[in-house]
DNA sequence: ATCATTTCGATAAAAAAATATCGACAAGGG
DNA sequence: CCCTTGTCGATATTTTTTTATCGAAATGAT
């Protein structure tokens, strides 16, 4: 396993799609499994997947065998931080929020989904997969008193600034935003932005041009 | 506006950033804007700017204006086909795919969610932000006779690679996959697979990482 | 025990993407 | 009218990412 300075984002993207595959495999019972099988399946070259792995893996590949399937996943599981689970909160209860209540596969991804916030009076007191919608007035305390570090936008555009920043001022560093505007914070936290709109758009504009 | 063969994929991932800060700078009154200032905006060089704006722009840039902001905004919303609205149809209608009929923005990007289909009898009949569910018996007929060209998948993982199948069988040529699967379809046919969990893991570790 | 085969890891080369540099040109001030 | 300033576009350089090449090592067969 090499220093942190030689990972690459593009790597660091392409681990889980290679988890998710070894996981799979093990599945099926898989002691061993060579980097070109791996590669096809995700589409990359075997050599890319060889560079990628050699960045997180404990273990060499075994010539002629290739990489030990259990131990790969732990040390992908490992490097991805997956082995401590993180508490997150989500900020607005809406549709998009309620879904992400419901999302299977946050926990095997290390994680754990643990309330959701909303300042609609209606909404709060529901529990959505047994998980509680809980009122704007508690959102700081919560965060601050299970020092919840990861958070979810999930309100309509015109809130979103203003819920980042409470986000913020409670402690939380890194910021999963899914209402459609250019928010800014502090540069100490992570702020990602997903605009579903327009990554469909682009996915469907895709076909049309040579990308 | 240079040849198709010279957009690269992490241009067009940047468009809609540009594009949505020219909005809000258009709606604030604004003609015109330099490539520095759109490029403090995103966090990017405006020489990176001016680079991708090339590539999408008509009118080239006034020295010591910048790029007239509406010319700017119509040659992006043109070069990712925003000009002509695409329909597209869901399949799996529990808190995801609700989620997806209530979002907003969708419009705004050319993108116009018509339906969604699910094989549960209780969900058929009802309507989400206008929008209606149907039964999946129904699937391959809408399909066909609203020429429906691109799909979101929001069902559980073990019915995702069937739903895809029926799609790609409908006609159906960009896919949109929100199941933690690895699917498989013809090369034809785009496929992106939004692993949420995996993102949202990957952008909370990012905090412990150098990337 | 030896040998052919498969697969790895390292290094080198190529390709792609981002950044830096620089001349040109229009707008506005003296 | 001319000079300064801000901004662009083009070219060159650097950095990053991907792909290609090749020797070495371990397995399984003969």
């Amino acid at each position: 396993m090499k220093a942190d300075k030689e990972i690459s984002k593009a790597t660091i993207g392409r681990l889980p799609l290679y988890l998710r595959f070894l996981q799979e495999a093990s599945a099926k019972g898989q002691k061993f499994i060579s980097s070109s099988v791996i590669a096809q399946s995700i589409s990359v070259s075997s050599v890319l997947v060889r560079k990628d792995l050699s960045v997180v893996s404990s273990n060499a590949g075994v010539p002629r065998k290739g990489f030990g399937v259990t131990t790969l996943i732990a040390d992908i599981e490992k490097f991805l931080g997956y082995d401590n689970l993180s508490d997150v909160v989500i900020v607005g209860a809406g549709g998009l929020g309620k879904a992400f209540l419901g999302y299977e596969g946050f926990k095997n991804n290390g994680m754990n989904i643990v309330a959701a916030f909303d300042k609609n009076p209606a909404l709060v007191g529901d529990k959505v997969a047994g998980k509680p919608i809980l009122s704007m007035d508690d959102f700081r305390h919560f965060v601050e008193e299970h020092k919840i570090r990861v958070g979810i936008i999930a309100v309509p555009k015109a809130a979103a600034q203003e819920v980042l920043d409470e986000m913020v001022a409670a402690g939380v560093k890194a910021v999963w935003n899914f209402a459609p505007a250019s928010l800014s914070a502090p540069k100490d936290v992570i702020l990602k932005t997903e605009d579903l709109a327009a990554s469909l758009s682009i996915m469907a504009a895709s076909r049309f041009k040579s990308i």
